[in-house]
DNA sequence: AATGAATGAGCATTCATTCAT
DNA sequence: AATGAATGAATGCTCATTCAT
């Protein structure tokens, strides 16, 4: 009773959970019925409980799939820099990016916390892991200040995803009740980002940061 | 029709709003409801709608009403410093501090984009608007660098919220379905965070942030 | 617990009462609340129940004072008239004025159905009373056909009560939800109206109603 | 979301609808619940808004049906008579006899002004305009007086509605709060009725007419 | 006489889920 | 595999009425 066992029930499982994608966006988890989801998804109501197992289940599948995609969206973003800086910059484009295509994952995991709260600590945790180990690495190759790679994960997380929501999904929230926004962050405020972080960090200077419009304050003095 | 316009009516009113609270941290907007928020403040249902408009009119009521006191708690800690880099430290402490006794506004701001989201955006905005004010005047006077305070008001604010959430709310999560879970940031989780953000904005250092457990970066080396 | 016992009492009771006229005409009895009407009279909701026992008892009283008002008009209408066929045309007269005056008697009367069938068959019935007397001595007296005065009572009631809905009530109801529509009835329908009546029960002619555009049926052939 | 897909879905709706009338008829539209609809017609309260959009809906979908009957009934009817004053007497027979099977109708439309005032209109309005058509047709065949058909057609409309509630609706209504009244109309008022109306329009006399206990009037004398 | 706070039963409507076809 | 009809519990909200002041 959940997986597909032909190709239809392939695509009518994928229909669903694009559908599902959308409506979350526009709706959030809470106000997103079956009824409308199986109405996008252009199946019957019944179909729905063929593949999933209830609205929680499909929210859970769909939160696992867009937490695996993103994380590897950051990690490649990450592994096209050449050096420490630029891989912490590419990852955050990558991150925005993927907000701004999939506005449903932001707005859903923060509806999380009363639906699944497992679902959400997931979430971030896996993230944060990915950010903890780059930040572990770059530390043992002396990339980075003497920093605690736990707590600055977390730090990162947060301002991610504060920026994200700021200047990725609130400009051109006007499609639907509550929009699906999706602009990229403004160079200029995506360069500050890059900065404070990096100098939160003690990035070892490039020639792109030294290029940002970045604070130099100790060794100015 | 809203108003209490006696001194009852004044502790009925009050006595939801408390409940409310209550409730909402515990279960969230969603699936709070008006039975239960009304049961806990020992009032008939009807009794109710003689002082909210809706469920969302209570929902908009509240979250004004605690963005209003965690902006003063946040402005008496920064002002309790006397200097910047103090100021910056005592700011984020009350922050957790009042997260940690009031989880109902964490956690019912991430719901809100769905619910209200012109409360929800001017949560934030307001909140922010603070830390700008003060990165502007901080840096007129050249206490921190040479930072966007727009951008990193945002980014501070993306600090705060993911640290509180982390470690303030998560750890003892365990009374109602979901937890009212209220712990202070550990001590060095805390010390490490105020640097992370220190070196962000280039606080000018001072005795306080010289004794924290900050990294030493580049000048180290 | 009903009776005002004092001057002040006395206009508070009159307040209300020409509220709730008011508060029926616009949204009918089911619609109409206590709270709506007691805001109109500027009383608090409590006072109501100092002279109404309860919304029914409200509503009996007001048709109770309302069908006296407008057999009153009526009958002052007919007297007026110098002969038969006058006396019939100034009572209808009396009737379409006092409908567009207080419309609500006539909306309320409609509903009163399922909310106090007594009230509303004494209203009918009490009207119906009026015009059987008038046709009885006009029958008595030679003035009209051999009609059965009940059966023609009945049918003028109907006469009257439809031509005042269509062209009373309906033309300008505009003002709130369902307007309180107030036009005199065009002086062609009324004629028309008082010749299609007065050739029912064979009124003998007059000058008035020789002028009349009416059918010339039997006589012309 | 509305029309019934299958021969199931069908009977459902079917039932539905003539629980409705019944519970209707009893109560009116106001009093009547859901509830109490989908109890009689023995399905679930769910299932009622799988054919209905909201109570008014229902409302509106069920006095359009009943109109729709109504005129057909009249209309063959008329068409039974074999002159214009048979024609006269078979619509009112017919009117009269849907009434008495379906009192709903005739209740649900009186409350149906503060309910929704374009369906009442509406049903007024239609069938007003059959007696006009009828009245213009005699009229040019030179089978009536001289009328001015949309006034008398109101009038005839008025005749029959009040004929019918107190003939037909009063004297039986002892079953449900209200009853749901329904017997014929006495003979001797049916033909007072129907000669009233056929000297108000100067319905040409036919053997029918001429024997009915009408008023001889001015002839006579 | 008047107030207005408080009550609580009642109702329309929604929606995740089940089931017969 | 797919359909769509059916379910029924749950919820926000209204409103006539009561009562303490």
């Amino acid at each position: 009773m959940n997986q597909p066992r032909t190709k239809r029930g392939e695509q009518t499982k994928a229909k669903l959970l694009a559908a599902a994608e959308g409506v979350f966006a526009e709706q959030g988890y809470q106000a997103a019925s079956i009824a409308r989801i199986t109405e996008r998804a252009s199946v019957a109501q019944g179909t729905f409980y063929l593949y999933f197992e209830s609205k929680l289940d499909l929210f859970e599948q769909l939160v696992d799939d867009l937490n695996r995609r993103v994380r590897k969206a950051m990690s490649d973003g990450a592994a096209r820099g050449s050096n420490r800086a630029e891989a912490e910059r590419e990852g955050f484009r990558e991150f925005f990016a993927f907000t701004a295509e999939h506005p449903a994952l932001y707005r859903v995991v923060r509806e999380a916390e009363f639906v699944s709260p497992g679902a959400m600590r997931a979430h971030y945790e896996r993230i944060v892991e990915g950010y903890r180990e780059g930040l572990e690495r770059a530390r043992a190759a002396g990339e980075i200040g003497d920093v605690d790679p736990e707590v600055a994960a977390w730090a990162l997380m947060g301002v991610g995803e504060m920026i994200g929501m700021r200047y990725v999904l609130w400009p051109t929230g006007d499609d639907g009740p509550y929009g699906t926004g999706a602009t990229p962050v403004p160079d200029d405020v995506f360069d500050e980002m890059v900065a404070f972080v990096q100098r939160a960090l003690g990035t070892a200077p490039s020639e792109l940061t030294a290029a940002a419009p970045a604070a130099r304050t100790q060794e100015d003095s």
